[in-house]
DNA sequence: TTTTGTCTACCTATCGATAGGTAGCTATAT
DNA sequence: ATATAGCTACCTATCGATAGGTAGACAAAA
């Protein structure tokens, strides 16, 4: 999928509010406000927030995966730090949370559609940490509990490191996974 | 602190709907219609949306830590087993997520005494977990990571396990901590 | 001339919150 | 015993703000 630029600017200004406090923090008005639209022009763009909601979620996903590049690029090691890292400059340099963090936190209240695509960042992701790990000599299962073990330990270690206040304890947290 | 029957009967209501979608997901007048009052009736009991929030917080944490009981009563294994199966019992009889994880998530755009109770969860409940892995042995700080590190996972397994909709990878996940 | 993107103007529903009132209980003072 | 006063727990009615969403006009570009 590929977006207009005013499309990629709601996106963009979607994103952040969602990932700061989830699926209702972010409105048709406050995105129209901050990029110089009117809201009528955000739904021309995305008909409803579901549509939204699950274009948000799509995108993050795609973005992740892209910046993390193949699972086979470098060594096994390597990219299990690199995957560490990705979560760790969200939350220290960009300041935001993980948005299908956020939204897996409240996907019971979610429509649909955002319910699929949070539930998809989570299946692909584990399919890549999955391979890394089966690179490693693990089985197919294993490797698949330890891939999950690994991002629920990173979502976790964002959620104390920001109610804390405290940027030193998501490494403390995860010192020995990367 | 101690709540009159109506009282109690709003949290319960809060809690149920916060724990379900976080801190924008209870309303007034939905916890009214559900408790057979009107939302004005609501105010009576709680005067604003973040006192009634930030007393959801207080009332978690203090049960939460309740149920636990004193961090010495029994062998230090057995104590973390009981943890971690207080939060199994939460997401999988209960259907439902801990009420800080989700607040945690959403905190910086929380009222301020909604943030500072739940802050207080995560520090109290490091508290409880660094006593069990000090009886283990093990110096204040390391011990205060570990117990991080261990509430990490499981609120992270919370939000894989019910994003995917798949209680066993919860326990697939905590393999290993109980 | 059709499509694209934006606008104005509006809608209904809901939000948190407040004002003002009432029924019933209780405690004190006469 | 009775009147007075205060408290508790609710009510009706309403407020301004904001939510998501829609209809239709309009200008520019294809």
């Amino acid at each position: 999928m590929t977006y207009s630029e005013t499309a990629s600017r709601i996106l963009d200004s979607a994103e952040r509010m969602a990932r700061q406090g989830g699926y209702n923090s972010f409105s048709f008005r406050e995105i129209a406000a901050e990029i110089g639209i009117k809201s009528a022009s955000v739904h021309y763009h995305f008909a409803n927030k579901e549509i939204l909601g699950a274009a948000l979620a799509e995108r993050y996903t795609n973005r992740f995966l892209a910046a993390l590049g193949e699972p086979a690029d470098e060594g096994a090691d390597e990219m299990l730090r690199r995957y560490a890292a990705s979560y760790r400059k969200a939350l220290i340099e960009d300041g935001q949370m993980c948005l299908c963090g956020m939204f897996g936190a409240e996907i019971r209240d979610l429509p649909d559609p955002v319910a699929r695509q949070t539930r998809a960042f989570f299946v692909r992701n584990i399919q890549w940490l999955g391979q890394i790990f089966q690179a490693k000599g693990l089985g197919a299962e294993e490797a698949e509990t330890k891939a999950a073990r690994m991002i629920a330990a990173l979502e976790g270690a964002m959620i104390l490191s920001r109610s804390l206040q405290d940027d030193t304890l998501f490494d403390r947290i995860i010192e020995g996974y990367s």
